[in-house]
DNA sequence: AGCACAGTACTAGACCGACCAGTACTGCGC
DNA sequence: GCGCAGTACTGGTCGGTCTAGTACTGTGCT
């Protein structure tokens, strides 16, 4: 009793985090219950009194980890309206969301959602949502705000938020997503094409860019 | 036996488009050897002389339908250096490229590498070099031509390519593998994005382009 | 406080039914 | 007689259930 958390939460806890590990690692197919029990030091019986089946249990995994990041975004963004120098605080945002995003961790998790959308929609679905469009709004509204300064000139922001984005992870998230990031790159290539991409996108959306047509 | 195809090559033929169908619609673990010999109108036995085991029977399907795609890209950059208008040049390519990328087959065979990838990391590299890098690399010359004419400005044209076709993809590709392409986007729908992101590419790296910096 | 008791959560492992990769065998049709 | 279809078989895995017994927790009694 007592202190925060139950015997049964705590066991839960403990489950949802070797599941975690575990089809992060080894895929959904790849992981049996077994093997989840016993990385959580716990017995199968104990798993399906918390977790209907399968599919619930990695339900939960995969909700909780989005959750877990979902958070970040705005803040991230939320800096780069207080920035001093434009070019300076892009910059530093999309060396951030770069390296964010391109966390091993992430990856894995990201590939395992791929791997499910079939079978489970409705978590690809979420996923989607709350995480991806969820990041391309608040850039969005950012993107909104310095061109209400004259700082940017982005006619559609969300728009140039999906530009940002795309010319920013494009190359990378496409090789880490086929490649299964076996040798992953270093931080400083991440960052000098994160600075590559600032430069372009100043071009197309910066204060100078003449409406064209 | 006499013309072009002998009977065991027909087969192994069968076998492969059976497999294609298979995997691609049930992916890699949901897919039995016994329903792919019966969808071919084969018996395991013959499976298994032509291909050793599961995995390299994958291995074959993944490869064959990289091959079929990868000619394609060179043709469509090439159409982009004949183009009479630059803005009308692009916004076709683009538009083509967007169309024929986010073809729901494709989709699906791009699901499958991903969730693969692990398992199989060859297989992705192969797809990632030879048709991912490819099509980045045939747009690049392409754009070092334009650029070399004037038409357009792109000191480093492999990121201008990689820009391109993040700007154009990243939205639709995105949903695409996380949401299992259930509400596929219509044609018109990727076009008029099509045409936005040629917009906003020919503000960065048209031929007025400031050089910037 | 200490004790007894009841209810609940947990463990360990056997177990069931289904499925599957890959092999072996049989028998039909060329 | 050869190649293949059809099918049975082997050895193994896995999701999920069941059982028998153990540990934990909270309550009420004294």
């Amino acid at each position: 009793m007592a202190e925060g958390e139950t015997r049964s939460a705590r066991k839960e806890r403990d489950i949802v985090e070797a599941a975690t590990v575990a089809f992060v690692s080894r895929g959904y197919d790849g992981t049996s219950m077994e093997e989840i029990a016993t990385k959580a030091g716990v017995s199968k019986q104990t798993i399906y009194k918390h977790f209907t089946d399968k599919e619930t249990l990695f339900g939960e995994v995969i909700r909780a980890s989005a959750a877990q990041a979902t958070s970040a975004f705005d803040t991230v963004a939320a800096m780069l309206t207080q920035a001093e120098f434009l070019t300076g605080g892009l910059q530093q945002v999309a060396r951030l969301f770069m390296t964010t995003l391109m966390d091993e961790e992430r990856l894995r998790l990201r590939r395992l959602i791929i791997a499910n959308a079939d079978r489970m929609p409705q978590l690809g679905r979420d996923w989607y949502e709350k995480g991806f469009e969820r990041m391309l709004a608040s850039m969005a509204s950012c993107f909104q705000q310095l061109t209400d300064r004259n700082l940017l000139r982005t006619p559609d922001p969300y728009l140039a938020a999906s530009h940002f984005f795309g010319m920013l992870l494009w190359i990378p998230m496409n090789e880490a997503m086929f490649t299964g990031n076996k040798t992953p790159r270093s931080k400083a290539e991440l960052e000098r094409h994160a600075d590559a991409t600032v430069e372009a996108f100043l071009v197309a959306y910066g204060p100078q860019a003449h409406g064209s047509r």
